[in-house]
DNA sequence: AATAAATTTCAATAATTCAAGAGATGTTGA
DNA sequence: TCAACATCTCTTGAATTATTGAAATTTATT
Protein backbone atom coordinates (compact mmCIF):
# COMPACT_ATOMS: atom_id res chain seq x y z
CA UNK A 1 0.00 0.00 0.00
CA UNK A 2 1.23 3.25 -1.12
CA UNK A 3 1.50 6.65 1.14
CA UNK A 4 -1.11 8.17 -1.70
CA UNK A 5 -4.01 5.45 -1.17
CA UNK A 6 -3.45 5.44 2.46
CA UNK A 7 -4.03 9.28 2.22
CA UNK A 8 -7.46 8.90 0.15
CA UNK A 9 -8.54 6.17 2.14
CA UNK A 10 -8.30 7.46 5.44
CA UNK A 11 -9.52 10.65 3.74
CA UNK A 12 -12.90 8.14 3.15
CA UNK A 13 -13.04 6.77 6.47
CA UNK A 14 -13.00 9.68 8.32
CA UNK A 15 -16.32 11.05 7.71
CA UNK A 16 -19.40 9.88 9.57
CA UNK A 17 -22.15 8.66 6.88
CA UNK A 18 -19.00 6.45 5.21
CA UNK A 19 -18.16 5.12 7.88
CA UNK A 20 -21.33 3.40 8.58
CA UNK A 21 -21.42 2.67 4.94
CA UNK A 22 -17.97 0.79 5.48
CA UNK A 23 -18.72 -1.37 8.75
CA UNK A 24 -22.74 -2.23 7.00
CA UNK A 25 -20.81 -3.41 3.93
CA UNK A 26 -18.25 -5.59 5.86
CA UNK A 27 -20.96 -7.04 7.88
CA UNK A 28 -22.63 -7.57 4.10
CA UNK A 29 -19.57 -9.54 3.20
CA UNK A 30 -18.92 -10.80 -0.05
CA UNK A 31 -22.28 -10.51 -0.85
CA UNK A 32 -22.09 -6.72 -0.82
CA UNK A 33 -25.44 -4.94 -0.71
CA UNK A 34 -27.47 -2.23 -3.17
CA UNK A 35 -26.59 1.35 -3.27
CA UNK A 36 -30.61 2.01 -1.88
CA UNK A 37 -30.39 -0.43 0.77
CA UNK A 38 -26.73 0.98 1.80
CA UNK A 39 -28.58 4.69 1.57
CA UNK A 40 -31.84 3.01 3.41
CA UNK A 41 -29.44 1.57 6.30
CA UNK A 42 -27.59 5.06 7.13
CA UNK A 43 -30.72 6.83 6.63
CA UNK A 44 -28.98 9.09 3.40
CA UNK A 45 -30.86 10.26 0.85
CA UNK A 46 -30.42 8.45 -2.50
CA UNK A 47 -28.16 11.41 -4.04
CA UNK A 48 -26.29 11.48 -0.61
CA UNK A 49 -26.12 7.88 -0.19
CA UNK A 50 -24.50 8.15 -4.26
CA UNK A 51 -21.91 10.57 -3.69
CA UNK A 52 -20.11 8.88 -0.44
CA UNK A 53 -20.24 5.69 -2.38
CA UNK A 54 -18.33 7.02 -4.95
CA UNK A 55 -16.11 8.75 -2.21
CA UNK A 56 -15.20 5.77 -1.03
CA UNK A 57 -15.00 3.10 -4.44
CA UNK A 58 -12.86 6.26 -5.90
CA UNK A 59 -10.59 5.62 -2.81
CA UNK A 60 -10.72 1.94 -2.86
CA UNK A 61 -12.59 1.03 0.55
CA UNK A 62 -15.61 -0.68 -1.66
CA UNK A 63 -15.93 -1.87 -5.28
CA UNK A 64 -19.07 -1.64 -6.82
CA UNK A 65 -20.38 -4.58 -10.04
CA UNK A 66 -24.03 -3.81 -11.88
CA UNK A 67 -26.69 -6.43 -11.11
CA UNK A 68 -29.90 -5.48 -13.41
CA UNK A 69 -30.87 -2.15 -12.64
CA UNK A 70 -29.04 -2.25 -9.36
CA UNK A 71 -25.69 -1.62 -8.46
CA UNK A 72 -24.10 -4.02 -5.84
CA UNK A 73 -21.26 -2.97 -3.36
CA UNK A 74 -18.88 -4.87 -1.50
CA UNK A 75 -16.28 -3.80 0.81
CA UNK A 76 -12.61 -4.10 -0.79
CA UNK A 77 -11.16 -6.58 1.88
CA UNK A 78 -7.95 -6.37 0.57
CA UNK A 79 -7.61 -2.58 0.50
CA UNK A 80 -8.79 -2.61 4.00
CA UNK A 81 -5.94 -5.26 5.20
CA UNK A 82 -3.62 -3.60 3.14
CA UNK A 83 -4.38 -0.30 4.98
CA UNK A 84 -4.16 -1.88 8.53
CA UNK A 85 -1.04 -3.41 7.49
CA UNK A 86 0.59 0.16 6.70
CA UNK A 87 -0.63 1.64 9.82
CA UNK A 88 0.41 -1.31 11.58
CA UNK A 89 4.13 -2.75 9.85
CA UNK A 90 4.84 0.66 7.57
CA UNK A 91 3.80 3.63 9.31
CA UNK A 92 4.08 2.40 12.83
CA UNK A 93 7.21 0.12 12.17
CA UNK A 94 5.23 -3.18 14.18
CA UNK A 95 5.98 -1.75 17.17
CA UNK A 96 5.34 -3.89 20.31
CA UNK A 97 2.54 -2.10 21.90
CA UNK A 98 0.76 -1.76 18.93
CA UNK A 99 1.06 -5.12 17.98
CA UNK A 100 -0.48 -6.20 21.37
CA UNK A 101 -3.44 -3.56 21.22
CA UNK A 102 -4.62 -5.47 18.07
CA UNK A 103 -5.31 -9.10 19.99
CA UNK A 104 -2.31 -10.13 18.09
CA UNK A 105 0.52 -11.21 20.52
CA UNK A 106 -1.13 -9.94 23.45
CA UNK A 107 -3.94 -7.75 25.11
CA UNK A 108 -3.63 -4.37 26.72
CA UNK A 109 -6.44 -1.80 25.08
CA UNK A 110 -9.80 -1.40 25.44
CA UNK B 1 -12.00 2.94 20.54
CA UNK B 2 -15.16 4.56 19.94
CA UNK B 3 -16.37 5.35 16.84
CA UNK B 4 -16.29 8.80 17.24
CA UNK B 5 -12.65 8.65 18.12
CA UNK B 6 -11.48 7.24 15.57
CA UNK B 7 -13.71 9.31 13.16
CA UNK B 8 -11.62 11.98 14.08
CA UNK B 9 -8.04 10.00 13.74
CA UNK B 10 -8.93 9.17 10.52
CA UNK B 11 -9.54 12.84 9.84
CA UNK B 12 -5.89 13.62 11.38
CA UNK B 13 -4.25 10.99 9.19
CA UNK B 14 -5.34 12.06 6.03
CA UNK B 15 -3.65 14.57 5.52
CA UNK B 16 0.06 14.60 4.24
CA UNK B 17 1.95 16.50 6.42
CA UNK B 18 0.37 14.87 9.08
CA UNK B 19 0.69 11.23 8.11
CA UNK B 20 4.58 11.96 7.64
CA UNK B 21 4.72 13.71 11.38
CA UNK B 22 2.74 10.70 12.68
CA UNK B 23 5.41 8.21 10.74
CA UNK B 24 8.99 10.50 12.05
CA UNK B 25 7.32 10.38 15.87
CA UNK B 26 6.48 6.73 15.65
CA UNK B 27 10.38 6.28 14.42
CA UNK B 28 11.25 7.93 17.52
CA UNK B 29 9.68 6.28 19.81
CA UNK B 30 9.18 7.00 23.96
CA UNK B 31 11.61 9.89 23.06
CA UNK B 32 9.81 11.85 20.45
CA UNK B 33 11.00 15.27 19.61
CA UNK B 34 10.21 18.68 20.07
CA UNK B 35 7.69 20.75 17.66
CA UNK B 36 10.68 22.56 16.10
CA UNK B 37 12.36 19.76 15.10
CA UNK B 38 9.38 18.43 13.61
CA UNK B 39 8.61 20.84 11.37
CA UNK B 40 12.13 20.73 10.15
CA UNK B 41 11.49 16.88 9.43
CA UNK B 42 8.85 17.47 6.99
CA UNK B 43 9.13 20.99 5.42
CA UNK B 44 6.83 22.42 7.53
CA UNK B 45 7.33 26.34 9.18
CA UNK B 46 6.66 26.85 12.62
CA UNK B 47 3.08 27.88 12.79
CA UNK B 48 2.11 24.91 10.39
CA UNK B 49 3.95 22.65 12.28
CA UNK B 50 2.11 24.07 15.42
CA UNK B 51 -1.19 24.08 13.70
CA UNK B 52 -0.98 20.00 12.92
CA UNK B 53 0.22 18.98 15.71
CA UNK B 54 -2.59 20.88 17.31
CA UNK B 55 -4.97 18.70 15.42
CA UNK B 56 -3.07 15.08 16.05
CA UNK B 57 -3.15 15.54 19.42
CA UNK B 58 -6.80 16.90 19.49
CA UNK B 59 -7.71 13.50 17.83
CA UNK B 60 -5.20 11.60 20.05
CA UNK B 61 -2.45 10.69 18.07
CA UNK B 62 0.16 12.03 19.43
CA UNK B 63 0.83 13.23 23.23
CA UNK B 64 2.57 16.98 24.32
CA UNK B 65 4.65 17.41 27.28
CA UNK B 66 6.33 20.87 27.75
CA UNK B 67 10.16 20.53 28.81
CA UNK B 68 11.77 23.72 29.61
CA UNK B 69 11.26 25.75 26.50
CA UNK B 70 10.56 23.02 24.32
CA UNK B 71 7.52 20.70 23.81
CA UNK B 72 7.76 17.55 23.29
CA UNK B 73 5.33 15.01 20.89
CA UNK B 74 4.69 11.65 21.14
CA UNK B 75 3.30 9.44 19.13
CA UNK B 76 0.26 7.63 21.40
CA UNK B 77 0.88 4.11 20.59
CA UNK B 78 -2.23 2.80 23.07
CA UNK B 79 -4.69 5.22 20.56
CA UNK B 80 -2.96 4.20 17.95
CA UNK B 81 -3.02 0.61 18.62
CA UNK B 82 -6.69 1.35 19.51
CA UNK B 83 -7.64 2.41 16.15
CA UNK B 84 -5.83 -0.70 14.58
CA UNK B 85 -8.05 -2.99 16.72
CA UNK B 86 -10.83 -0.84 15.66
CA UNK B 87 -10.53 -0.48 11.96
CA UNK B 88 -9.39 -4.92 11.97
CA UNK B 89 -11.40 -6.22 15.04
CA UNK B 90 -14.37 -3.98 15.27
CA UNK B 91 -15.07 -2.51 12.26
CA UNK B 92 -13.93 -5.62 9.97
CA UNK B 93 -15.17 -8.19 12.21
CA UNK B 94 -11.94 -9.75 12.52
CA UNK B 95 -12.57 -10.92 8.65
CA UNK B 96 -10.04 -13.57 8.18
CA UNK B 97 -9.11 -11.98 4.56
CA UNK B 98 -8.11 -8.70 6.25
CA UNK B 99 -6.27 -10.97 9.28
CA UNK B 100 -4.37 -12.21 6.72
CA UNK B 101 -2.92 -9.08 4.93
CA UNK B 102 -1.47 -7.49 8.16
CA UNK B 103 0.81 -10.74 8.70
CA UNK B 104 -0.60 -11.96 11.60
CA UNK B 105 -2.55 -15.15 10.43
CA UNK B 106 -0.38 -15.80 6.75
CA UNK B 107 0.51 -13.27 4.21
CA UNK B 108 -1.47 -12.58 1.08
CA UNK B 109 -0.75 -8.61 0.76
CA UNK B 110 2.11 -6.52 -1.08
C1' DA C 1 -42.40 2.89 -27.49
C1' DA C 2 -43.91 4.07 -22.87
C1' DT C 3 -43.47 3.47 -18.05
C1' DA C 4 -41.29 2.50 -13.80
C1' DA C 5 -37.30 1.53 -10.79
C1' DA C 6 -32.50 2.24 -9.24
C1' DT C 7 -28.91 5.14 -9.30
C1' DT C 8 -26.13 8.98 -10.73
C1' DT C 9 -25.19 13.79 -12.14
C1' DC C 10 -25.79 18.63 -11.68
C1' DA C 11 -26.18 23.28 -9.53
C1' DA C 12 -26.38 26.08 -5.52
C1' DT C 13 -25.32 26.81 -0.90
C1' DA C 14 -23.19 26.00 3.46
C1' DA C 15 -19.52 24.37 6.12
C1' DT C 16 -14.98 22.86 6.87
C1' DT C 17 -10.10 22.78 6.11
C1' DC C 18 -5.51 24.45 4.47
C1' DA C 19 -1.70 27.58 4.09
C1' DA C 20 0.94 31.69 5.18
C1' DG C 21 2.46 35.30 7.93
C1' DA C 22 2.13 38.66 11.79
C1' DG C 23 1.86 38.99 16.30
C1' DA C 24 1.26 37.07 21.12
C1' DT C 25 2.53 33.86 24.86
C1' DG C 26 5.37 31.39 27.82
C1' DT C 27 10.26 29.99 29.29
C1' DT C 28 15.06 30.54 30.27
C1' DG C 29 19.27 32.79 31.51
C1' DA C 30 21.99 37.13 32.00
C1' DT D 1 13.60 43.00 34.13
C1' DC D 2 15.35 42.34 29.50
C1' DA D 3 16.61 39.68 25.52
C1' DA D 4 16.48 35.43 23.04
C1' DC D 5 14.17 31.37 21.90
C1' DA D 6 10.34 27.97 21.11
C1' DT D 7 5.80 27.57 20.26
C1' DC D 8 1.09 29.02 19.76
C1' DT D 9 -2.90 31.99 18.24
C1' DC D 10 -5.25 34.80 15.10
C1' DT D 11 -6.63 36.51 10.58
C1' DT D 12 -7.18 36.25 5.73
C1' DG D 13 -8.13 34.13 1.47
C1' DA D 14 -8.22 29.98 -1.28
C1' DA D 15 -9.60 25.33 -1.82
C1' DT D 16 -12.03 21.35 -0.71
C1' DT D 17 -16.06 18.86 0.99
C1' DA D 18 -21.00 18.07 2.43
C1' DT D 19 -25.97 18.55 1.72
C1' DT D 20 -30.19 19.13 -0.80
C1' DG D 21 -33.50 18.67 -4.47
C1' DA D 22 -34.27 18.44 -9.31
C1' DA D 23 -33.09 16.50 -13.59
C1' DA D 24 -30.81 12.92 -16.27
C1' DT D 25 -29.12 8.13 -17.14
C1' DT D 26 -29.45 3.16 -17.31
C1' DT D 27 -32.00 -1.01 -17.14
C1' DA D 28 -36.12 -3.80 -17.00
C1' DT D 29 -41.14 -4.55 -17.80
C1' DT D 30 -45.51 -4.26 -20.38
Amino acid sequence: MKEKQALSMFGALSQETRLQVVRYLVACGEEGAPAGQVGAQVNASSSRASFHLAALEKAGVVSSERQSRQIIYRADFENLGGLISFLLNDCCGGHPDIRACCGLDAECCG
